[in-house]
DNA sequence: CGCCCCTTTGACAATTGTCAAGACCTGTGG
DNA sequence: CCACAGGTCTTGACAATTGTCAAAGGGGCG
């Protein structure tokens, strides 16, 4: 899938990992969300908003031409409501995501990245007590896009994060969490706040 | 309107501004959201999402139990596919709102705010060529809590828009912007990339 | 093998936060 | 009417976090 096209089709993602940008006219990106499958990637009844969907992993997508889908919602409601409810669940890791920006800290930022991936990438193995390990769906660079950070910053972050003995580099982009209870006291995160 | 009441009811917002937020465990605050009029209040299908929605501003309400409200969505198409929009809105904004956490100066945060602000207190006046006032829904410490910054940083910033020209302080609360233009320009704000 | 990209690390600079003091405004009560 | 108490806001001096610039290591791929 090729960036930017986006704004003329509806897609369902199968497979991969694709990030949603958005970007200054001097060339500040931010990364405004990640999405797996099986999301939705479109906006229904717009143009996309400014917003850039761009390939972060290989994926695999099912496309429709975006008129054909504004016709269908509109007639069902079944679908709608499947459309509403995603867009409140991506309403809810926005917020989230807010305080995160706002908020914390380099570190608890960079920690706070983890454990969303973690929950992301495998969500039934992320519950169990043991180390979880997973690949990064994103470069140091992205992920200081996401995280409102530069890529020195990330990585010094993660350097200190190894050294702290909460994490493992397994290699680069290869990521050994030792323990999730630990990755979330890093990321100020409670066990009711977030369900990523 | 007390804080706190919105996890059991929804709520159609008359007149006012109300503040959604979200609180880390040591009090760290993150406005994620503004509602103004006419704006409905409430989480469809869920609980809030550990999410205070909070008066800024005096203001009116009409409220119904969110039991009586998920019932009538269900059953109403028409009245989902109005809250489906104002989520999409909703998210729309979360994500502008990423982009200026994650990116921006102090002082482009400020005048992003001023810009944010005056496109909403009152829709039809904001788009004349001319100088625009308006009072401030929030204090220093909360426009802080909104752009992830303190409120001396939020202080100083007022001051430098108002030393450099761009804005006039009437009156603490009370806001002059000279020109939008400049104020977008002091946002970075292209004149497409925002419809607030 | 060699190039290129990604990543790490260090030294230093800049922005923003912290702490402290004082100004200003508003409402209250003498 | 004035004094005072409690907010809110502004300003200054200084500290801390994060960004910038630069250099070097390491791995993948042609």
């Amino acid at each position: 899938m090729s960036d930017g096209d986006e704004v003329t089709t509806y897609s369902n993602l199968l497979s991969g990992v694709v990030k949603l940008t958005k970007i200054l006219a001097d060339g500040r990106q931010q990364i405004v969300g990640l999405q797996f499958a099986p999301d939705f990637i479109g906006r229904p009844f717009k143009r996309e908003n400014q917003l850039d969907a761009e390939a972060a992993t290989t994926v695999s997508v099912c496309s429709f031409p975006k008129s054909m889908m504004d016709r269908l919602i509109v007639s069902s409601p079944p679908l709608e409501h499947r459309l509403h409810q995603q867009a409140l669940k991506e309403l809810d890791e926005a917020r989230s995501w807010m305080l995160t920006l706002g908020q914390k800290t380099a570190a608890e930022k960079v920690a706070s990245f983890l454990y969303y991936v973690a929950c992301h990438v495998d969500p039934e193995r992320s519950h169990l007590r043991g180390p979880v390990e997973f690949e990064l769906p994103l470069t140091r660079a992205e992920i200081g896009d996401f995280l409102g950070l530069t890529i020195e910053t990330v990585s010094r972050q993660f350097t200190k994060l190894r050294k702290s003995g909460a994490i493992e580099i397994v290699h680069n982009r290869s990521i050994k969490l030792l323990s999730l209870d630990q990755i979330r006291r890093h990321a100020k995160l409670d066990h009711e706040s977030w369900h990523f």
